[in-house]
DNA sequence: ATGAAAGCGCTAACAT
DNA sequence: ATGTTAGCGCTTTCAT
């Protein structure tokens, strides 16, 4: 059906050896031969059929991004970011997403199956034993979750946690509570812990409230049962820091519903600065996820090139985002 | 270096064609052997090779997305849709996105490249004759573009224009302005009609604003700039309609910055009902985004089962959300 | 400078 | 029931 490199041998009285070596600008042909093959090839409309070039060259020209859930801005928007970066290299993306954190496996054993992207992206998915297993061989870039045995970009969670504790006592705050997730992945444990140091420090008691809400804590429902949990505290909090930008939605919705608002009632720090994040002026930590993403996609095809090199941990430094939600108590 | 039916067939002492029919799940083998064969390839941790398998199938198993830009929650959103329906699906999923609407033919190239892709899911890209030539003997499901040689999913733009100035005029606003986009793609371009329509029935006249902002006019940028130059007019509206959410919330920060306020100083209704127009309490009118997406995938399946079947145009119906920003005037 | 031929790893007739 | 073999469309030695 369609033009192949036998075609245009055929037609341009060549071999086909011939044929590929013009097509890959190979320097060993006549700058006739050349100039009549890429004639002809251009005549037929010839294109070059992926997948065969693929199974010769023994590389795809594919990289796949695993992600735990796409109904989240943060991951979207770190998509943005890899999108953006493969845009500009040689490979084509491939996207897997799972349903929840909790099935990411399926997906992921999808994009490293043998022949189909040379390189993966795996987010916010800590990798234990069984992981490891079918990561094996594999060329992986981690992101928002650090392993020695692979590159990563994380942020530093503990610090962003403390930066908005910190924040929140200079703004005069007083009872300074923690929103967090049930169950607790990583960064929000860390995240927690950088607010408790600040708190520490300060001498102050942390007070934390967490919604059971599996398979996925960073929800927008998440945020408004365990600030409900909060509001029927005997002694409301006057800030809250919330382990992420979504949940921190979810819990000015609270608010709102009980007739409070931020930051007159309760100051309000999310993380991660999602694009609402502006629209309503919640102050957050904000991760560059656009950068994120890139990067770990340009480590990932320099590695591709270069599987030697030791494995590097990048850790952005989290910015803190004051917007009106935690404004100083008047 | 890694296990090839090669290997099992040797291992299993049959021959590769037998290997082969066992994991085809062929009913053609003798039991022991098939046993046999499970057991030696589960022990060597057999993975097919997905490229020498989709060469020899004549079939990639994948499907693609072409998008004129991601920095836009529309198609974010409808991204989603198609992510869920191909993860439900046997297919794998490549992303192809341009950094603007103008550059999206290289990337579709790219997508239709022979041996890449089975079918492509090509978003908001007016099929003109260069793109048909493209686009010829492949299997393209069109989304939020209608053309008769293809199967397509849009919403009735024009309906959706209608119901929100109907919307507006029925909420007793007198002056009733469209910011619209330059250079105006087709769907703005029926919303502006629908607009047009429901003024005309009411018998006033249109007030149309637009900024050229290129290469992409449904941006925050455009729509803060619009409505800039509706505020300079001797005798403002008290409503407006745009042909976009990006573009409302654009208008709303220059209506803040002028110390104005909706529904208060200016009713505004915005198109599409991504998620931030729920938090800011925007108006719109209400694209099943997730939907159209889904629905095309589900479409881009059924005919490469079944290339035969006549197009078909899907119009899906908008549907107005009321909220705080077009609220009637007391 | 060019051609012949051996793969790449698998599927699918066609034989037996 | 199983094996042999010819592709799938291309790249890449190895000859000439």
């Amino acid at each position: 059906m369609s033009v192949t490199i036998y075609d245009i041998a055929a037609e341009a009285e060549v071999s086909i050896a011939t044929v590929s070596r013009v097509l890959n600008g190979s320097p060993r042909v006549a700058k006739a031969t050349r100039a009549r093959v890429h004639r002809v090839a251009e005549r037929m409309g010839y294109q070059p059929h992926a997948l065969a070039q693929s199974l010769a060259r023994q590389t795809t020209g594919l990289v796949s991004a695993v992600i735990p859930v796409l109904t989240n801005d943060f991951y979207m928007e770190v998509l943005r970011g890899i999108q953006d970066a493969v845009a500009q290299s040689d490979f084509d993306l491939l996207v897997y997403a799972a349903s929840d954190p909790e099935h990411v496996d399926g997906q992921l054993a999808r994009a490293l199956q043998r022949g189909r992207a040379e390189g993966v992206l795996l987010l916010s998915t800590p990798v234990d034993a069984a992981r490891r297993e079918l990561l094996n061989g594999s060329t992986v870039v981690l992101l928002d979750v650090a392993d020695a045995a692979f590159d990563s970009f994380t942020v530093d969670n503990s610090l962003g946690g403390y930066l908005a504790t910190h924040h929140l006592l200079e703004n005069g705050f007083q009872r300074i509570a923690h929103i967090s997730v049930v169950p607790e992945p990583l960064p929000a444990r860390e995240r927690r812990a950088g607010y408790e140091r600040a708190l520490a420090e300060a001498g102050r008691t942390p007070l934390i409230a967490a919604s059971d809400q599996r398979p996925y804590g960073f929800s927008e429902a998440a945020g408004y049962e365990a600030m409900t949990a909060l509001l029927a505290l005997p002694e409301r909090p006057d800030a809250v820091f919330i382990a992420s930008d979504a949940q921190a939605l979810g819990a000015l919705s609270a608010l709102r519903e009980a007739g409070l608002s931020a930051p007159h009632d309760m100051a309000v720090v999310g993380f991660d600065d999602i694009k609402v994040a502006e629209v309503v002026g919640l102050s957050t930590v904000r991760q560059p996820m656009h950068e994120m993403g890139r990067l770990a996609v340009e480590r990932l095809v320099a590695r591709l090139a270069d599987s030697q090199a030791p494995p590097i941990q990048h850790v952005f430094s989290p910015t803190l985002v004051v917007r009106a939600s935690s404004a100083r108590r008047v």
